[in-house]
DNA sequence: GTCACATGCAACCAAAGGTTGCGAAAGGAC
DNA sequence: GTCCTTTCGCAACCTTTGGTTGCATGTGAC
């Protein structure tokens, strides 16, 4: 079964922006964060809480700034799950897909 | 770019349930829905307005219930633009893991 | 006609994403 | 050293969204 956080941790379109970031750039700050988005340093300073709190980010103080980095591991877990979901429905649909197709050739033996 | 619409329509985890659920039976109502997920019949009612608002559904009224089903293209193609986000940061992900050997491969030839 | 059931609508509540404002700590200029 | 800038963290507040309860309406079954 899919972890309900990581899910929502990355469900939400500015944290996927922010690790998008921060993966390019190797890392960065609330505030050079924020610089690249349409949002404050504060909404960003939420945002890296809950991606910490899911383990997609760490965070080390230095000097008076704070850096965080993405744990690329756990994203690629995340990403896993997210592949599985999706292959679980590219399966289904395929499946009724099958399952229409067989009905329209039944239904054009008796008119 | 990604459809901000769909990907927040299939980014709750009770919409992927619903999804799911009338998928499996072809089709289902507000209140054959709710039975079998652990909120009230408003709650998945609010939620197929918004898949309806997004094309992933489309509802027919019948007699006394109004009964929905899954625009199957539709999904399929949020489904594609799940696999090329997902596609997207895998990439990424292995681009940085080859950099991140190619440094530690350099950094152990001068000690 | 009456009863049961599915729906739609409105009011209300809590959590989440976002904002502004302010005080405190670290670094650099002088 | 002092002053100024920058970065952060905290609190208050607003809006949207997922969820609830309550009620009125419409339709099928009997």
């Amino acid at each position: 079964m899919i972890d309900d956080e990581l899910w929502s941790a990355i469900g939400d379109p500015t944290r996927r922006r922010m690790l998008d970031l921060l993966l390019a750039s190797g890392g960065g700050t609330a505030t050079s964060l924020s610089d690249q988005l349409p949002v404050t340093r504060q909404a960003v300073a939420k945002h890296l809480g809950v991606l910490d709190r899911a383990g997609l980010v760490h965070s080390t103080p230095s000097g008076r700034e704070r850096r965080y980095t993405v744990d690329e591991d756990r994203l690629a877990h995340a990403i896993n799950q997210l592949t599985d979901v999706t292959s679980a429905w590219d399966r289904r649909l395929q499946r009724i897909a099958r399952i229409a197709e067989a009905i329209e050739k039944h239904e054009r033996k008796l008119p």
